[in-house]
DNA sequence: TGTAACACGTGATCC
DNA sequence: TGGATCACGTGTTAC
């Protein structure tokens, strides 16, 4: 039976701190299985617990790690102690969360939430005049707007009025859309409505669109706009 | 809880953790000089290492309280150790900064530092055509937009425009001035500009303003706007 | 002098 | 088991 950390196999007496015990192995052995089994769980004590140690050093190292770059992006954080530190990064990210929520309200942000949404503007279904809202939210990156006008001229649309906000790598965009000229007549709007989610879904919401992540980050903000 | 501290003056089987040996001073003592200076010194130290290990306790709260607090703003940071917890936050601070980065290249967004600049905005300095460009950027506070046009009818001039925007409980406003119908026809652009300063400086710099900084919270954000 | 902050090694606990 | 995380009490240093 190998040997455990139960105190069972050491003698009352016996102390594991003292040096005196690693020199054990060395003098005469009656219990030759114990006294061996007493040698490996001494190794293994000691290189457990230095193990222990430089593990728990390790993940010490990543916690202070990670505290001295939040020291570094909060101002007037130097000299704080760490629970100072922790409480200005509680107030710096509050403050920056209400900031971007107050604006939030204002202008048409983009969340982080993929999504695409569909709307008829007006009643009348069957009508070349129907207009048709357009929202999506996702990633951005450089080749989303010629995707989207692409799609839009394949669907015989036409853009009305538009109004795109990018933020932080994401892009959120507000379409108006109506028949354009080469429509037919009697285009179906039920079924023109399920092709434009389809095909801007694929656009916005493909899981191709995290290749771009980095990309996009280079992508500014910038004011709701018109685009045609 | 180790005896090491005084070994030197414990016997080998001495306990300090019995509660036996807080009980020495009412047995008999035969080396009273030892004792009792055993005693006044084993009771320093416990009581010493109490405060001490009551005091990192505390620290370790404060910490480990400031860290549940970042738990609760950083979603999906549930089930995080406390090195990830912290690299989340370092993630989402930078996001934010980021985002409000590039917000304030674009809106005029007010900063963390007061301050009142006064330029002129064409050559003519002794005229009444003059254009001067007021600026200031202060805390937020309800009375402000009336203090200010007061202040501005009373120095004779008129608002030709203005962009003001609130964030956050700050506010940062640019006005467009020139002298009105009331005023002299050689009025001093120079000396007008100094006190134009002058009054805007009490109006937002004034240490008063701290009286009103939880009341300015309930300001909100809004878009580049005219005020006349 | 004692108070505060930090790093350290260890025991306990959880997969 | 072994690896990882946490709370704890302690030694140390600075003011």
């Amino acid at each position: 039976m190998e040997n455990s950390f139960c105190s069972e196999y050491w003698p009352e007496t016996c102390d594991v701190n003292q040096d005196s015990v690693y020199l054990l192995p060395q003098v005469p052995c009656y219990f030759p299985q114990i006294q061996c089994s007493h040698e490996s769980f001494q190794e293994r004590r000691e290189s457990a617990s230095r193990s222990h140690s430089e593990a728990e050093k390790r993940r010490r190292d990543r916690i202070n790690a990670q505290l001295s770059t939040l020291r570094k992006l909060i101002p007037t954080s130097e000299k704080m102690d760490k629970a100072a530190l922790l409480g200005s990064v509680v107030d710096h990210v509050k403050d920056l969360k209400g900031k971007t929520a107050e604006i939030s309200k204002v202008l048409n942000t983009p969340t982080d939430i993929d999504e695409v949404t569909i709307e008829h503007l007006n009643e009348e279904e069957e009508n070349k005049g129907c207009l048709l809202k357009a929202s999506f939210c996702c990633d951005d990156r450089p080749e989303l707007f010629s995707e989207l006008q692409r799609a839009i001229n394949n669907l015989k649309l036409r853009v009305m009025g538009a109004d795109i906000t990018s933020l932080g790598g994401r892009i959120k965009g507000v379409f108006m859309l109506c028949p354009n000229e080469n429509s037919a007549n009697d285009v179906c709007m039920s079924s023109l409505k399920r092709s434009l989610r389809v095909v801007l879904s694929r656009i916005a919401i493909s899981p191709s669109t995290s290749n771009y992540r980095i990309k996009s980050k280079r992508q500014r903000f910038f004011l709701p706009a018109h685009f045609s």
